[in-house]
DNA sequence: GACCTGTCGATGCAATTGCATCTATATCGA
DNA sequence: TCGATATAGATGCAATTGCATCGACAGGTC
């Protein structure tokens, strides 16, 4: 009666469950020591890799809704984290990209990241059922069986 | 230097995404036909298969923050899905159930749901794989390596 | 019983999210 | 060039979340 497999809903209910569990334990050191959300870091890193990103693309890239990433740059830069530039090849765009204190707070965030995700992850896995496990999920995280896009 | 393996951290990366891809999907599919949020669901779902509750066992059981979960079931108890009655052996507690409606509810949700899990998960993983994520997801779900109570 | 401490659940309030616009520009076709 | 339509990003507003606190009661001590 049911379209999904058992084992689809079973993995579905997993993946809820895993995820507050660890994003709990992630938010909360973070919080612990006074640190913004772990979204900010994530926008931060996306900067850094790839350079002044408009909007549009960090919205993609993050999965975020069009108005929460408009806000969550309004922190970031209230805070001296980003900067927004006006875009020269599209009037109605913006360019964003990390400042120097930016940047310096990702660093600052990362042991705390680091630790919580060993917490969260590594201290439950080993490294072949990690790799595997990201193995599996990376094939949900894409839209449509669109592959992600070669390199990381 | 970082504390987590390679592999820890590409898991915990595959693990967001997915959630969120993955989540998106389900809860688009819930609203394009007018219907709650998926919480209501597991809380239903919850209450049918233990019989009344209090708050805290729910909260317990959904990984839910005490003050969401008490307006949650604002919001349901005035939808009608849930009830409250006070607790016999407890003065301060409640005790919460599903109504009548509520199930009926559950039950319209369902094949939305199901067929939004297919979509995000079913369709991507065949059976062996939606089991090894399962497996592996739920070594995550659980704090400091309690062991989820039996049953299910 | 009076009192202290802990737990349950509710609630005020600020921060964040989701949704529906709104403005400014780009793009396309006549 | 003009007008229609589409897109980028911002913003008003309602709904939801997170946090701190509150009131009510349980459990223990004296």
């Amino acid at each position: 009666m049911s379209r999904p497999s058992e084992s689809a809903v079973l993995a579905w209910q997993s993946l809820v469950r895993a995820h507050q569990a660890a994003l709990a334990t992630v938010e909360a050191a973070l919080k612990s020591v006074r640190q913004p959300p772990l979204e900010w870091y994530d926008v931060l890193l996306e900067l850094e890799r790839a350079g002044p990103l408009r909007p549009r693309e960090l919205q993609g890239r993050l999965l975020l809704a069009q108005s929460n990433l408009s806000r969550l740059l309004d922190r970031m830069a209230a805070a001296g984290a980003v900067e927004r530039r006006s875009c020269d090849d599209d009037g109605r765009g913006r360019l964003v990209a990390a400042t120097q204190a930016g940047r310096a707070l990702r660093l600052r965030m990362w042991p705390v990241y680091a630790g919580a995700i060993e917490a969260a992850v590594g201290s439950r896995l080993d490294e072949a059922e990690a790799a595997a496990l990201a193995g599996l999920l990376r094939r949900l995280g894409c839209p449509d069986g669109a592959s992600p896009s070669g390199a990381g």
